[in-house]
DNA sequence: CGTGACGTTGACACTAGTCAAAATTTGTGG
DNA sequence: CCACAAATTTTGACTAGTGTCAACGTCACG
């Protein structure tokens, strides 16, 4: 019946799907029934390892994946291994570049993170033939090209101080929903990862750190758990 | 005839257009003989000066453009003052953000240039009807995407010797596509520009500049005009 | 020939980097 | 559950690289 079929969307989606995190997302949220039977007959989902490799520089792409949870940090390192964060992905971002064969980046878990691996010919030809997933990928890389836009202006303007001030902001914009005036949320970068990704030390990154704990913007617990009394404050920081 | 059909295919293409540098670029090469008609009936082609604004930051878009000639610097700024160039784009470039109303970075022509400006309903319009158009944009997008990623590796862990080499290097190889180990041009930004470009003081720019020229990296003649001796030598000092 | 914009150079200050050591947290095996 | 080892983070002392401020040069233009 009509009634019937307009209250279960899902009729004819896999039940894996049906639960999942990235149902909504931009590849799957693009997706017929039928392609979507299709698709997670040849997926696997997998847990990977904090600091894991998923996909390597210079490497040549045989999958994508969609983040169903955890954090991805996307890496480029120079031959002497400087090495530079150029973008954190979040669940349920999709993971993986069309129309190239390899990589110019690196792709590795910052947390413990699952991921859903599609085999690279099946999505592109599901690319060929979906529109809307074209549109969605299409806007996610204008999405991922304003984001290391402003980026650039953070790595090339702001003063250490304003650049962790700028981490904090972003992580916890992007993992706590919520605009209330006071956050919580657990970094899923290391010192070191940080610094890589605001083009600074370690030791600069610690310093900045301990400033504003002393600051009272910020409340440090075991060392990965930050606590922000008032976002107004933090954001004053970053001057943006 | 088929003969003349094949050979001849431009037949039904604005005389305008024929003679266009931009004719086979991401928006033009992707239109039929009529749609050409059209978007060429709407357009009208613009001189502007150097320093002159194509496009505001935050401001709603009300058309896009192709750049013929010159080169265009994408800015942003922040509240005091302080900016960044985030990216640089040359002929025959396309200027536009589809999907978004307004735009989140200023584009100003950094050399006297020349653009042919759209008006943005028809050509979304030309967007929506023509997937290979749509493709060609999600395309330079990458690109885009891409170029920003790799600057970011710049700001992040170069120092201000490579940082300098660096831009040389992506003028040199913008501007002169043959790749004989020697090459001569002109550079398109001011010393300021370069210092926003590179995330510099114009002082640091200027010192590092000269450091090139006694090294004998660089010969430079009326401050705008670069000649290098050996690119090889130019490149390596990127290390990239 | 003067004027103003742009670029260079110098002296000095200060931010962030380097090197080293101590403190803290995390992981592991008994 | 505790003790120890390894990894990570913090802190300190010192240095190097850029930034700042100021003066001077140079070039284009009226």
């Amino acid at each position: 019946m009509d009634i019937a079929r307009s209250e279960d969307p899902d009729i004819g989606i896999p039940a894996t799907c049906r639960i999942c995190e990235a149902r909504q997302g931009v590849v799957c949220g693009a997706l017929a029934a039928a392609q979507l039977r299709e698709l997670s007959r040849h997926s696997t989902r997998r847990k990977v390892d904090a600091g894991r490799e998923i996909v390597a520089q210079g490497e040549e792409v045989t999958s994508y994946s969609n983040i169903m949870d955890g954090v991805v940090k996307l890496c480029k390192v120079m031959p002497d291994g400087r090495q530079q964060i150029v973008g954190l992905q979040f669940a349920p971002d999709f993971i993986g570049r069309p129309f190239v064969p390899e990589s110019t980046l690196s792709a590795e878990a910052a947390t413990p993170a699952e991921i859903c691996v599609f085999p690279r010919g099946l999505l592109d030809r599901m690319i060929a033939d979906t529109p809307e997933l074209r549109h969605n990928l299409h806007a996610q890389a204008l999405k991922e090209l304003d984001a290391a836009r402003d980026w650039m202006l953070t790595l090339g303007r702001r003063t250490a101080q304003e650049k962790v001030a700028s981490l904090l902001y972003l992580i916890a914009t992007h993992a706590e929903p919520e605009t209330t005036s006071s956050t919580a949320f657990d970094l899923p970068l290391s010192r070191a990862e940080i610094a890589d990704f605001l083009g600074l030390t370690i030791e600069t990154v610690s310093r900045q750190m301990t400033k504003l704990r002393k600051q009272g913007v910020i409340r440090i617990e075991n060392n990965r758990h930050i606590v922000v009394p008032d976002m107004d404050e933090l954001e004053r920081l970053v001057s943006a």
